[in-house]
DNA sequence: AGGATTGATGTCAGCTTCTGACATCGACTG
DNA sequence: CAGTCGATGTCAGAAGCTGACATCAATCCT
């Protein structure tokens, strides 16, 4: 991070980091498979932490209710990383290729989430939207977590995104039933 | 394509595909701004076609009616390009990095139709999520189109997955509204 | 007609990312 | 105390990608 500040992230190369920190340009590439997979090597605990979520909650609790749930695990995740997160942020926006990487995590988690769902019975496509909702809550709620002025509860974000995108959905459903209506013909029901 | 299927992604060379089309490596790097991209250079008409069918749609439609009705100007696109579009999916799906690729291409096309239902009045969480959905629904769509057995019409699948998908959110919306009555309280109504 | 302009391509040099192969060294183990 | 193992270093090199400049043909302008 301090490199990326002082130079820009295309300006900062393996080489410079690795000097920084002490190491050979080898040893990076041992840490890191990529140049742009130093700023997401955190993720493996994030979605562990979310995973272990799903594993404790009780049965028979709804998929959704689940995975919405096991996103409060990022609280503690990121107690005390604002400001981290913030600067992180900020690289990644500012370049298509951390964007990338940043894409393909999310849907990474969106995947494990999904299968640990599975894994507790959830059905196939339950199982995906869920997970899939869960992760677009996730990503409206911590992007609002870090715009916030002052610093704010990333649990809250949480909370008030889905609920705000759940009454958002249901104020949908009644358009949704006139577009199926105009476009499928019931085509696909069962 | 004739290098991916001799050699494979990983061990065919720039130089080798400028080689084979009778031009310079350099030449290369001038039409694709990526050795990933020369899989995805269709992708500008491809929203160039969504767009043009956004901007020739009724006004007055919702949405959602628009941004899935969209999604059949596809269905000339890829006329007559099953095999290919088979072959070149086999090798994005073998290759994390052409994941990536595609995952930015497919959020582009998002926003891209986002902006293009805001140019036609649309309000602003109606007209992202209309527009996600839409993706959602080509995505899937598009999917079976490569799957089935044998040649299907991608219209068709377009309008049986976005039915299919609508009837489940339409399951769903029972359990949605249970949730946030456990989770969120209310707190995002209007 | 003839010079100027433009766009596509070639040439070359060089940096950066990333990998394989092998060596070293310290910590831990039996 | 020898052996093993994990982390690191060293080295060489392939491949991706870029900037700077040259060439050449088509086209445009006068």
């Amino acid at each position: 991070m301090e490199l990326f500040r002082e130079r820009g992230y295309d300006e900062t190369t393996v080489a410079g980091i690795a000097e920084r920190a002490g190491l050979t340009e080898r040893t990076f590439f041992r840490h890191f498979a990529d140049k742009r997979e130093v700023l997401f090597s955190g993720q493996e605990q994030l979605q562990a932490a979310f995973l272990d979520a799903v594993e404790a909650a009780d049965l028979g609790v709804e998929p959704l209710a689940v995975a919405v749930g096991a996103l409060e695990a990022a609280g503690p995740f990121f107690a005390d990383r604002l400001e981290f997160a913030r600067l992180r942020q900020g690289v990644i926006d500012a370049h298509p290729a951390l964007q990338e990487r940043e894409l393909i995590k999310m849907a990474s988690l969106a995947a494990a989430l999904a299968a640990a769902l599975r894994g507790r019975g959830a059905g196939e496509p339950a199982a995906s939207l869920a997970a899939e909702h869960a992760i677009s809550v996730f990503r409206v709620a911590f992007a609002r977590w870090l715009e916030a002025p002052g610093p704010s509860d990333l649990v809250d974000q949480v909370r008030a995104a889905q609920a705000e995108i759940v009454a958002m959905l249901r104020d949908w459903s009644a358009e949704a039933e006139e577009a199926s209506a105009l476009g499928g013909e019931g085509r696909g029901r069962r």
